[in-house]
DNA sequence: GTTCCATGATCTGTTTATGGATCAAATCCT
DNA sequence: AGGATTTGATCCATAAACAGATCATGGAAC
């Protein structure tokens, strides 16, 4: 009897999580690190090193971003300066949005 | 007194989680739905729904995946068929990598 | 083959995230 | 401006993540 999943996760995220989980182990063997050497360099468990490359959803987005980091994977193929260029895009976009969203109605159709 | 940071988040990885975090809100409110109704349709809370687009590393990297894909964001610039393709390219590459990693010594040098 | 060590898995206790409710403030629409 | 509702923030109870230790297995180097 497995243990039935307590999120539904789509597929897509599933398999976003596990590539990054599995690069980070890619890049973690190329660059001949062990599982916890790289958890200590991120402040992190050995336990938890594991689970993240095993693509754990219930990982923090934290942990799993900064050991990326630290094995030199990009996020959004961006560099620093890439992110800060893409965050102030998206700052500026955002100011143009109204703030609340107001639901569109779902046009009920109740007269018949 | 401000509260120190549990773990010392790098600022590349930090400055990821919030891109990640405000790009969700913005497609989101382009799309024209509520934080409430997001939030239902990922099958978590508003509260979480808020914490993300926020940028909170202590997110669980499920959640915030999901979002982002509900409201259109591509995770590695890839559809589904890319992200499969590359899931096995990675997977490949694992497999001509050692499975252990022996790490190289340090090359003591004692003899002066 | 033998030895050493990395890895995988499991357990326990503590910390933290999450859900759900609530309230005030901000904002949108008429 | 007025009314409705989204949003932001906070609180509490519970579920889950995480750290740390331990054991068994398997791979790497010799």
């Amino acid at each position: 009897m497995t243990k039935p999943a307590l999120r539904p996760y789509s597929r897509y995220s599933r398999e976003a999580v596990q590539l990054l989980g599995r690069s980070i182990r890619r890049a973690r063997i190329e660059k001949k690190l062990t599982v916890a050497e790289l958890a200590t360099r991120a402040g992190l468990s050995r336990g938890l090193m594991q689970r993240i490359e095993q693509g754990d959803p219930g990982c923090g987005i934290g942990p799993v971003f900064e050991t990326a980091a630290i094995v030199g994977i990009r996020l959004f193929e961006a560099d620093q300066a890439g992110l800060s260029a893409m965050t102030a895009a998206n700052d500026a976009a955002l100011t143009l949005l109204p703030r609340a969203v107001r639901p569109a109605r779902p046009e009920i159709d109740d007269d018949f």
